[in-house]
DNA sequence: AAGTGGTCTAGACCACTAA
DNA sequence: TAGTGGTCTAGACCACTTC
């Protein structure tokens, strides 16, 4: 009941770490499911064999993460993908006057085929891996302003074609139905000019500027869930970013 | 000597808050200089008259704001801007290859004007405000990829026409002739074609699809210090995010 | 050996939430 | 009122750097 974590007498990490880890752990397999409140510290605490301060510094780091959320007085949560405060952690575009919200989107295809070299790479599959790839325009005050492809490893989403809609906020999907939990993602910007296909899609002359952005996403065990390309008019938008 | 920190009895912020407050005071008013050595957390405590525990959770805040770094066995010291580890964290553009190093400049223009309405609001400048104006182009492997204009509230950039070069990190020059650290930044990020001028500047057809980066920095008072903005050829470059 | 930051513990008390 | 996370303290021991 109690050696949870310390098993092993000698360990390179400190505990704190260990101790994130074997809850990191139970969220990828889902013994603390999305929106679920965790054990208390000093619970868990006792059930790790630990005190309670380095049950605190796990939870205080898994928390800047946003893998979970800490209320006074209330308890500790696993992150939802639907909560307010997190929609916007992976969309950084912004209206010029401020406001943020999310584009509603317009699927134009979904199909499963051979990866191509590129998302082999950038998804870290084998010869021959299969992928989804899904397409799509996203639209803000009825404006196309995206273009967008998602390329999904095929066999960490099963059936992903008999999802009867696919839902603005794809994220939500993979966790609700998938399991897959985005933990973190990597972005490159480019400037291009607007192919004719953009230009069919988003409406404007073909050689507009676009702002690309190539995406990674990584689930909790850091191994890439999805790729993604958005290509944006960024006539009324800008993508915005903090640097601290 | 005891009291430093909570002479009113009333406060509303945690001890460790008002602990950072008045060590970010020391950076600002330059008691504490970039490359210098704090005192131990030991000493600070005393002086403060906290416990070791609060000063520790003060120091551990700066250092993730990356005010500060902290090294086991040697000491707490004060950033530098010329510190590898710092140069990139307002350079955010990175080669496609992986290669990340900063460009050279050239400096085209440094003049003292009125403050444009857009530059009083960026700024927060009153009307008839002065600023300097400095433009400049950018060159990676010998070839011109940002045209940049950088402008700055002349009130606290005294003489700066008397600096003899200006050198391709500003910031460091930032700090050591003016006192000023850039804390953090916000930065907005568009596509927009090439103007005239951009493509004499940077040697493209007009129209090209650029990168425009504007960029508020602020100071450790959080007032700005710094308005930029960088229109960006990225047929080799990209601009690099983490999403955390 | 001495001095620094890093980890871990134990316990007291406060602030907030819910019943 | 009971239970939760948030703050603050005091002290032990470890890991690393320097002399």
């Amino acid at each position: 009941m109690e050696a949870e974590i310390s098993e092993t007498a000698f360990e390179l990490r400190p505990l704190y770490r260990q101790v994130r880890e074997a809850m990191v752990s139970r969220l990828i397999d889902g013994r603390w499911q999305p929106g679920q409140m965790l054990p208390s510290e000093q619970q868990l605490a006792v059930e790790m064999g630990v005190s309670q301060g380095t049950v605190r510094k796990a939870l205080d780091s898994l928390a800047a993460d946003n893998l979970v959320m800490r209320r006074q007085g209330r308890g500790t949560f696993v992150a939802e993908p639907e909560e307010g405060r997190l929609l916007f952690k992976f969309f950084k575009l912004t209206a010029d006057d401020g406001r943020r919200r999310l584009p509603d989107s317009t699927v134009t295809a979904l199909v499963k085929t051979k990866a191509s070299a590129a998302a082999r790479a950038k998804l870290g599959l084998p010869p021959r891996g299969l992928v989804w790839d899904l397409r799509r325009t996203r639209f803000l005050d009825g404006q196309p302003v995206i273009a967008e492809e998602i390329v999904l490893p095929a066999g960490r989403f099963p059936a992903l074609d008999r999802v009867e809609t696919v839902p603005n906020n794809v994220y939500a999907l993979y966790s609700a139905r998938f399991g897959l939990t985005v933990a973190h993602a990597v972005e490159r910007l480019k400037a291009v000019a607007a192919t004719a296909a953009d230009a069919e899609q988003l409406g404007c002359p073909a050689g507009t500027p676009l702002l690309l952005i190539d995406r990674i996403a990584y689930g909790l065990d850091e191994a890439p869930i999805e790729w993604r390309v958005s290509r944006c008019l960024t006539d009324a938008f800008h993508y915005g970013v903090d640097l601290k």
